[in-house]
DNA sequence: TAAGAAAACTTAATCGATTTAGTCGCTTAA
DNA sequence: TTAAGCGACTAAATCGATTAAGTTTTCTTA
């Protein structure tokens, strides 16, 4: 097991003192060119690399960004990472995940692990539990010690820091909007219960889509969960029963999986998507993609939100510190991915 | 905005010497109590943390695992992420995630980075270039500086390191029994070319279930695609052409998004699944769960890996050094999740 | 009562790298 | 001749924490 080079072993071996290697690899005129051809090439035989962590320690900067996410089990946010990433490397700065598994506790402890030295920012999605609290002690408490936050997707307001957000309400605006000029008259909304912010921005979009076209929002044409995350059985009991007992036209969902719930009973239904019922859903993943049939979806674009949120995260940890504090509210675009479940458009 | 506190901090405040606090902190006996609980409670009003980095020079141990995986949009990974996750939590390590992007390029700079003091091991699925490269240095240089290595699914053969791998071979000559059992007699599977391992196991065991109940096997019937982690067009001809041209009553495919394009091919062809075509797919994601309809799969138990690839790891780092070094090969075991692609198995 | 022990601290080394402030020998200008 | 100047290094401080080794001061006890 060969030990790790460090500056005070090639000192040792070259008969000179720490200072001078260091300075002759970071090409010092102090340093003679002899000495200086000599230690480089003893560091590039023997494969130097300087340890990062007594860097960090020197420098007070660790060039690592930390990331708190309520799940990775989620394509959305599994997107996100990808673009965090990518913007990261590309400016030298280094990831370190978090899960909070959308609880309290864990959110906190993660932040106070990763706030001792670790890194030196945030980026992060707050957990619903956390949402449900309003307890963001753990967050003033970083930013109070300098670090900056960039919160994304799920944010809270009252908190000095950046913001990125998905335009959720333009982004259901678009789907519903898409249904009703394709001829839908009579649309249903599966959505979540309001303290989910996602949620009620995207309710929000359906009726201004509604109101633009002049269609009367009808409240039992609104369906409520209690998870926005997952499809329990209780929910998937409701959306059928929803379905079922309205007579629609058009359902739109604010998540992939409600659609393919609500794809199944409608085809259950012995009714045609998207001749009887066309279907849109918010978030492209892989199920939008591969259902029979295939859904339309309100895309999010994730990866550009992730590189959007590194790239404000980095530029604040890089510019001067006395810079005037000033705080931004990004909107990242939707698209709208036609597929089979919806009817085309004939424009005039 | 408030400096962290340190120990000098702290000392400085009180008028004692940095290390009477330390002590204190640490309740050794060489400190008067009455010392030990007026530190010990500023440290508290204040919320004193120690600086983890200092720490981890300090002690030449991070208490970070690094992982690598070729990607994190993929369900599977994600599941392992999450397990690993877990294990180390409770354990008290942190873990990095870097994404080498089946690059081999990415994947070595990852290693370099991390290794450079930033983690005690790491765990690792080795990328698609790296294996059909078969350059391993970056792999045996930080194995020979002393830092334990966990491979997991996609390994590779001649380093020293523990394995953790799903019995992809047992898997599925499972799924294909299965089918076998509940009637099928004419099975072909969608797999990959040969260096992919991942592929080459299961189409072994897929070879395997067909002696076992004295079916003879038909390389017609064996269609590898050349990338099994994306469906490009080209591969949805080809499937579409295997499926039309075989006259199969089940299908076996090595991952989801093959299964998925399988069953709608076979949709379009007026088929019945399972009654004229049985469908069963390797990996249990979101996908076999929610198609309609919803498909049998040999289920990877991502986070069962996780955990134990983990675990193998923090176990090496906390034992003694000098310990006699063995490899280990542990096979995390599949199990069959049926759902409505495949008919019910009439036991006698 | 003086030596030895115990209690309660402080000093200083250490982890690995950077950087400011010296040091030492040699050249050069007054 | 001699001080200033310069080239080429080295010593030491620093980042924040731990800990072995040293230093006082007070308490025992022969």
């Amino acid at each position: 097991m060969k030990r790790k080079l460090t500056l005070k072993s090639i000192a040792k071996e070259l008969g000179v003192s720490i200072s001078t290697v260091s300075k002759a690899l970071r090409d010092s005129p102090e340093i003679s060119e002899e000495t200086r051809e000599k230690i480089k090439a003893y560091a590039k035989l023997y494969n130097y690399k300087p340890n990062n962590i007594a860097l960090s320690l020197k420098n007070r900067k660790t060039n690592t960004i930390g990331v708190i996410i309520p799940q990775i089990v989620h394509h959305f946010f599994t997107t996100v990472i990808y673009g965090i990433e990518q913007e990261a490397r590309e400016n030298n700065y280094n990831v370190i995940i978090c899960l909070s598994n959308n609880a309290f506790d864990k959110e906190v402890l993660n932040m106070e692990l990763l706030a001792n030295g670790s890194t030196d920012g945030f980026i992060l999605s707050v957990s619903k539990e956390t949402m449900m609290k309003e307890d963001y002690h753990h967050l003033n408490e970083v930013i109070d010690q300098g670090m900056p936050v960039v919160m994304f997707d799920r944010v809270v307001e009252g908190i000095q820091c950046d913001r990125v957000l998905i335009d959720d309400k333009a982004g259901a605006k678009k789907g519903v909007s898409h249904m009703i000029r394709s001829g839908c008259r009579k649309i249903g909304i599966i959505t979540s219960e309001d303290y989910v912010s996602v949620g009620r921005l995207r309710t929000e979009g359906y009726l201004d889509a509604l109101d633009d076209f002049g269609i009367k929002a009808d409240d039992n044409l609104i369906l409520k969960l209690d998870n926005i995350d997952d499809l329990s059985d209780k929910s998937k009991k409701r959306i059928e029963d929803f379905i079922t007992n309205n007579d629609l036209d058009g359902v739109f969902t604010v998540n992939e999986l409600f659609a393919v719930h609500a794809s199944r009973v409608i085809n259950a239904l012995g009714k045609k998507i998207p001749d009887d019922i066309s279907l849109v859903c918010f978030t492209d993943g892989q199920l939008s993609e591969h259902a029979v049939p295939s859904l339309t979806a309100v895309s999010q674009h994730g990866e550009e939100m992730g590189r959007k949120a590194a790239s404000i995260l980095i530029n604040k940890l890089e510019s001067p510190e006395d810079e005037e504090e000033e705080y931004s509210t990004t909107y990242i675009d939707t698209s709208l991915v036609e597929r089979e479940s919806t009817k085309e458009v004939t424009r005039r």
